[in-house]
RNA sequence: GCCGUCUUAGCUCAGUUGGUUAGAGCGCCUGGUUGUGGACCAGGAGGUCCCAGGUUCGAGACCCGGAGGCGGUACCA
């Protein structure tokens, strides 16, 4: 309604000037309709279904920490939000929203340690929320389903949880070859900086961030990240670590050992990593893993080892993994767009230890649902499937009950129903079936009153029965799609109709 | 956070050196058809030109500040 028209109910309004607020949707969150909603709950399910199979039992905790609890963000000003959202309980202490599940589990872990079972196997499905900046497919709150095993040492664990997120990404529906699960350890990154030289904690930071970025970078930028620094293309600069061209050249030609193969990266890194007892341990582990992802029929095209994966600095100490889908997918203006990571996971010693003070071994995996339902959901949403419930006309509103009772029928046999509770005319209920995706109409007027009967539209082959109708008469009088039932069996009917359309 | 860029109808966008009443396509609503979703035809509704200040006789356009979107970059447990 325009305030702009000088009516008497508009003056009213103007005069006790009301403030609006403007409609609008938090940036970084979703408003999701049915299509996407269905999507995510698709593939929570399967990749549950994967933990689950895997012998991990779920496990619920709440969507809020103790800051705490949740690691390094401790509250010392007034808004400790730095990454996450967090807000001040009435008892004065501060709580955030948890942004991933796995300090959540440590936290749970550490305080049920003697009544769980150890190796203690939980898998976790929710949403987890980030206070940074969002971008497409990238939001501030989304769906994580983690996998982790709190008590396992040893290469079997990780092994296992590089297998189990190879089949997650197959439950979510990529083919061997769309994705990649790519493996490397904390232990050959030590090794390799030792061996470059690379002994300062800082300009440690600087090369593990460097090497991270190979995959968009190329050679050539992280080789920049390593010496004097990188201008990127909108001519902001970014300090390197400023080594020497001889810990560079070291740097480079391990993170460019991966090969198509695992033992082919093996033996790659084999001359290049054993240089010291750091990296000769990681090289062991990697081997080891190998082995048992061959016992586990896990393929070379399913996972691989690859020296340029980094992932969270200061928490993995061990082997880590990261999950890629390879898919390319259109954007809704046709543009091409490829999403990298849609997971990751690996070997975290020393998590629990904040709370107990003891060396708890643990691994895990996680995949982020949320990106990958967006882009499925968009991919599929020009598929236009009549997949609502089927409207029942109501024509004359002193027949309401019967109108109700006839959707009841639909009901008791397993048909989506529902009565038209609008006060429009026919045409425009024919509409709003259709833009309900309606697969059929149950229309009753006059008509079927007299002969008691039920006329039956079926929408979908009414639509296409139209394709080569172009006049409007004809149109009409065809009547495409219709048929008339008994008040008997015009349920059975529709179910029919509904059924052949799923098939 | 930093750099760049953009912001006009529900959507996609035009809008001349700064000059009358700001436009198009699509979508939406109504009618042609009081019992029919499509197509066609006719008509209609819909605008804080992102916000705020300034220059000017006059600003959608120019200047300053801000917000938001997009892209890059940094950070990312």
């Amino acid at each position: 309604m325009s305030t702009k028209e000088n009516t008497p109910e508009n003056a009213a309004i103007a005069s006790t000037e009301t403030v609006r607020p403007e409609a609008r949707k938090p940036r970084g969150f979703q408003d999701k309709r049915a299509h996407l909603i269905a999507t995510e709950r698709h593939l929570v399910d399967k990749v549950s279904e994967v933990y689950s199979k895997w012998g991990f039992e779920a496990l619920d905790t709440g969507p809020f920490e103790y800051v705490d609890a949740l690691g390094k963000f401790l509250p010392d000003t007034d808004r400790p939000n730095e990454g996450v959202f967090a807000l001040e309980d009435d008892d004065d202490q501060w709580m955030a929203l948890r942004y991933d599940h796995t300090a959540p589990l440590a936290r749970f872990v550490a305080e049920n340690w003697n009544n769980i079972p150890k190796p203690f196997r939980r898998y976790s499905a929710g949403p987890v929320y980030r206070n940074e900046k969002p971008g497409p497919f990238r939001f501030r709150e989304f769906i994580q389903c983690d996998a982790d095993a709190v008590g396992a040492s040893g290469p079997a664990a990780d092994a296992e949880m590089i297998a189990i997120a190879s089949e997650a990404m197959q439950a979510c529906g990529a083919a061997v070859g769309d994705y990649a699960i790519r493996v490397n350890t904390r232990q050959l990154l030590d090794g390799v900086m030792q061996a470059a030289d690379v002994t300062d904690p800082n300009k440690r930071l600087i090369v593990l961030r460097a090497l991270d970025k190979m995959d968009r970078l190329g050679v050539e930028g992280v080789s920049e990240l390593l010496g004097g620094g990188r201008k990127d293309e909108s001519g902001d600069f970014t300090e390197g670590a400023g080594l020497s061209s001889a810990s560079i050249d070291t740097l480079l030609q391990f993170a460019q050992a991966g090969r198509d193969t695992r033992s082919e990266t093996l033996e790659a890194l084999a001359a290049i990593a054993n240089k010291n007892e750091v990296g000769t341990q990681g090289l062991e582990d990697l081997a080891a893993i190998h082995s048992i992802l061959n016992g586990l029929g896990v393929t070379d095209q399913m996972a691989t080892f690859d020296p340029a994966i980094v992932r969270g600095l200061e928490y993995y100490t061990g082997p880590v993994f990261e999950a890629e889908l390879l898919k390319e997918f259109k954007d809704e203006k046709g543009r091409l767009m490829r999403f990298g990571s849609v997971g990751g996971g690996g070997r975290y010693d020393d998590l629990i230890a904040r709370f107990t003070g003891d060396l708890v071994p643990a691994t895990g995996f996680s995949v982020g649902i949320s990106r990958l339902a967006a882009v499925l959901a968009a991919e599929n949403e020009s598929e236009n499937k009549a997949d609502g419930p089927v409207v029942v006309l109501a024509l004359q509103r002193e027949h309401m009950a019967d109108y109700c009772s006839l959707a009841a029928q639909l009901r008791a046999i397993g048909v989506k129903a529902e009565v038209y509770l609008g006060t429009s005319g026919m045409k425009a209920q024919m509409k709003y079936a259709n833009r309900r995706k309606a697969p059929a109409v149950v229309i009753v007027g006059n008509q079927e009153r007299e002969s008691g009967k039920v006329t039956v539209k079926d929408l979908v082959a009414g639509a296409k029965a139209a394709e080569n109708i172009s006049d409007n008469a004809e149109w009409r009088e065809t009547r495409p799609g219709q048929f008339e039932a008994t008040r008997d069996d015009f349920a059975a009917k529709i179910k029919a109709v509904v059924e052949a359309n799923n098939a």
